[in-house]
DNA sequence: ACTGTAATAATTACCGATAACTATAAATCA
DNA sequence: TGATTTATAGTTATCGGTAATTATTACAGT
């Protein structure tokens, strides 16, 4: 039942000030030896653990940073965060992990708590719901450095850290026609979601510099942001769907690996042969991308590395002195990685890079 | 470039003292309806954040508990996780999620940053190279809630949160040995994890109960804690070998799923028809399990209500007057989950239960 | 008019550490 | 020897709150 020894007792002790065991602790310069000896000896033989608490409201500062995703059970948030941790940890920084589960309410309450905590910073990813973006302004306007990464608001004035969806959906495409795939469908996420919208564009662009001609009844939009069951399930409808037509794709590229699994069993149960009739892409490089059969082809977005990035970020910002620091957007492209399901005479290529 | 406002802001420009504010702020009863109405319609104008940190000085609270797990981005500990936080947040804590990825060294670090910004608790899964648990101890001897959680050590006396192990192997070992099994193979983690040594009696008392006699050639140890990758190529070494013998088996009971995929990509390449030749169940019932093909029955642990149950014993204990609490030790028993891997004429059953 | 008692608010100490400013002694110099 | 460094350590204010104690009113009762 003993409480915490502080600097107080330690000071009693040995018949000095607090500030002298302070400063014998931080090894200032005008404290002896003998005396700095002293300290350190009792500090050992009390157990000592200093109050971190007490030096945060000292100094203002928490080493706490705040990461506010989605939802943090999944495989892309989770790779992300180990990422962050990763950088940051070296410069004794905490995090603190809060899900919004796509709520813009929670996501707000999130960021009033954080704040409230006195978070040295917040790296978020925001809600698919969110489309005001002044909760986060006032992250800015209070002065805590805000950096945003995969999911990145609209004119929200900070750093960021984004994955070239752009090219990751024309790269795999791309890969779809030299495959001699000629009418190629597309489940694509909501389009008020930037990265939606740029798989979009990408896919859109790499069929017109193939000269293919756009069939917007090839192109199904789908809410790709909840449980991977649920989404699995839609793909499984979505490519029903598709086959119901009478213009049937033989190739389809999908913003989310969890939808394309659905297309894949959906396939299957019509005894259609992937890829010999239909080629299939995935987006994320989900680990079931290299467990399902055929293995599904799929664009790895390298999250460590974008975790890894944004926690660079935000080093750089609050180690910069005030004014200075200039908001900076790091792009990360994505690779493609091809499996059978897009390739049928491939070697099995299960593992993943860097995930 | 404004600072945040404090108490004092609000107290000089209100002409009052700052313990009138802050109490005021506290619905105090010895301060009246008008000032009160003052300060907080002064408070919503300045957008006064209190600083917790100041609170947690003075009180001694920091309202963080601390989650150490081997590795956040697994499916199993990111949905704990979700589980813990659930319960926490709703009387205000706050989680810091930690690493320590299986090494000792790292978990102790991170006990000692933990202690250090005084968090209210830690909530545990120890990491496997962990063998002495007095770092552990030293949480509880400075008086700081622990719970550990399905890793629990051996001698450490907390409260814990586990899964039935043993049941769960049990009733995947009967169940195989009623689809007709006789010769069950089984991949073990290794000894001294306590959760593996679990399945593995599990494993034997199921055998004994129905008079099959254990072959020791059909278990096969393995470190099955480690990167989804390796331990799915080691699966497929170990599936390879207990085929090269001349007794192979009819079905394998693995601890892990990775290494069950393992098995399942092994028998395949084989020919060999899962489950008409050899039925299969994993543990975990990772979303891979429903994925793959065929699908793959294994052992659900209800890991978001281990959450909760680690997050609700956290509770009870700093909500109890110290000295009157008593550990408690929770055990939840897991549920089979039967796919085709082990039940040749089954409707494919893809959902999880409390995933 | 004078004391007693609410009602309300101000003082003050404190949580544990840091840091600027002072103070004290011994040591050095003119 | 007296003045001035130098080395070392003590004082005190501070971070932003909370809470116990004390002070100031206003009003009631006699």
């Amino acid at each position: 039942m003993k409480k915490k020894t502080t600097l107080a007792d330690i000071a009693k002790k040995l018949g000095v000030t607090i500030s002298t065991v302070s400063r014998a602790l931080n090894d200032h310069p005008k404290i002896s030896t003998a005396t700095k000896k002293a300290v350190i000896d009792l500090v050992d033989k009390m157990n000592y653990q200093p109050n971190n608490i007490a030096t945060a409201l000292q100094s203002g500062k928490s080493n706490i940073i705040g990461v506010i995703v989605p939802t943090s059970d999944r495989q892309f948030f989770a790779s992300v965060i180990r990422g962050i941790e990763e950088v940051v940890r070296k410069e004794g920084y905490n995090l603190i992990i809060c899900q919004s589960d796509e709520q813009t309410v929670k996501e707000q309450k999130i960021i009033d708590a954080l704040l409230q905590i006195q978070v040295d910073g917040i790296i978020a990813s925001v809600a698919k719901e969110t489309t005001c973006y002044s909760y986060f302004d006032k992250i800015i306007h209070q002065n805590v450095p805000l950096i945003l990464f995969d999911r990145v608001g609209q004119n929200i004035d900070t750093s960021t850290v984004v994955s070239n969806d752009y090219k990751g959906a024309y790269d795999a495409v791309s890969h779809l026609i030299e495959q001699g795939c000629q009418h190629i469908a597309h489940i694509k996420g909501l389009k008020h979601i930037k990265i939606y919208q740029d798989r979009l564009n990408g896919y859109l662009d790499a069929l017109k510099h193939h000269q293919i001609p756009v069939d917007e009844d090839l192109i199904i939009e789908s809410d790709l942001i909840d449980d991977p069951d649920i989404i699995l399930e839609a793909g499984i409808k979505m490519t029903n769907h598709l086959f119901m037509t009478n213009h049937q794709p033989d190739g389809i590229f999908s913003s989310s690996d969890f939808a394309a699994f659905g297309s894949i069993e959906a396939l299957k149960s019509k005894c259609i042969n992937i890829p010999e009739e239909v080629s299939i892409i995935g987006y994320s490089n989900d680990f079931s991308s290299s467990i399902i059969d055929p293995g599904l082809s799929s664009v790895d977005q390298h999250t460590k590395k974008m975790g890894n990035s944004a926690g660079t970020l935000f080093l750089d910002q609050v180690n910069s002195s005030i004014g200075e620091y200039r908001y900076k957007q790091v792009v990360i492209d994505p690779t493609l990685i091809i499996r059978k399901s897009s390739s049928p005479n491939l070697i099995e290529n299960r593992k993943a890079i860097s995930r």
